[in-house]
DNA sequence: GTCTATAAGGAGATAGAC
DNA sequence: GTCTATCTCCTTATAGAC
């Protein structure tokens, strides 16, 4: 449906994310925030300026302060929106799955493509966090917890039932997201392997890296 | 003998990488490397002003441009610096090795310990790069493809050698340099595990992702 | 090489009309 | 809800004395 009305890929899959998260924001809220995403990504948020947000909103520089109290409030609510898809998506994935192997396979492989898919809102995500105000960290520092907790739960049940084999899971935890994670960074549209290739490469290598041998 | 002076830890650490780097530069310069590199790694690039900066280093505002031509070029030099000790930390670590097993366990081992020693620098290296202009952003980048060449070269040695079997050369390396990289992101001071724990943690890690079973 | 003073140009956010 | 106009503050960088 969108693909006829000719919105760009980019634009779909970012407005899905912004969009169920849960509680309803107005058309020109979420293009705002869409806006936003846009300029935060490519320069940072401290080098964007309203301005920016507001005109590749179509809006005018007052704007913005109907629909945000403030540029920070902008980048919380992207903050908060792509936290919890990226939560959601890892839990479901986690449910879903018949054996640890397989939920691992699913939950690191998932979340790798969801950071090529959405690398922008991913690297607002982890780039950005530090720029968000005391109470704002604190919320979403409980969403990141909540993803720290659904890997862990993982390979746990992976050792007990023993399918994997793993000296620390609290390290090895860390060094699986920072797999998944850091495909944010380095992801571009133009590079030759699609997200779809990444969720199956960093899938195997996760279960690599802790199967039973 | 830092360390009699009352030299902290970290001022130790960030000054051996900005001041054998090669090319020298002087005591002031050094100084303002060093504010430049707390503020930056705390608080980001744009988010600094050069009062921030000057005042830290304890200089007037306008001193900071008897030693750089701009804020840019302060996170310029920091950046290539950086990045030169990093990579000869690498090259050094995979040349004294005797297996490409030992190697792969230490530069991996070695660089996730640079980033959790050096967070700082490791940070503005990895978050602050899209700040340079673009000239300097071409500089950084082929001090970067010479780092990813070293770990591409252990990994196709370890499979020649019959030592390792990797389906994806370049997937696996990007993987492997993830887990180094991230720990900029979430390592502090302040955890339960020394940058030697990391180091060997990580290195094992590197070392199962890859080896023949 | 370091300072004080200041130029020149944004920045985020608000007031008040429509 | 959106606009134009503007307030107030702060930014990087330079000029010129010492």
């Amino acid at each position: 449906m969108s693909a006829a009305t000719g919105t760009p890929l980019s634009e779909q899959s970012i407005l899905s994310t912004l969009d169920d998260a849960g509680d309803t924001a107005g058309a020109t809220a979420v293009r705002l925030m869409m806006a936003a995403a846009d300029a935060f990504s490519d320069k940072g948020f401290h080098a964007t300026t309203t301005r920016d947000i507001a005109s590749r909103a179509g809006l005018s520089p007052a704007g913005v302060y109907v629909h945000f109290t403030s540029k920070e409030d902008l980048l919380f609510e992207l903050s908060r929106r792509g936290h919890q898809r990226a939560r959601d998506l890892l839990v479901a994935a986690a449910e879903k799955s018949d054996s640890p192997t397989e939920a691992l396979r699913s939950i690191i492989g998932g979340f790798s493509k969801w950071h090529a898919e959405h690398h922008q809102l991913g690297r607002i995500v982890q780039y950005e966090f530090r720029h968000l105000t005391p109470e704002h960290r604190e919320a979403v520092l409980n969403l990141r917890r909540e993803i720290d907790k659904v890997v862990r739960g993982v390979l746990t049940e992976g050792v007990e039932r023993g399918e994997f084999e793993v000296d620390d899971v609290h390290a090895t935890a860390l060094a699986l997201l920072s797999m998944a994670v850091d495909v944010a960074r380095w992801y571009s549209p133009e590079i030759r392997r699609t997200p779809d290739d990444i969720a199956r490469t960093n899938g195997d290598l996760a279960v690599r890296l802790v199967a039973r041998r």
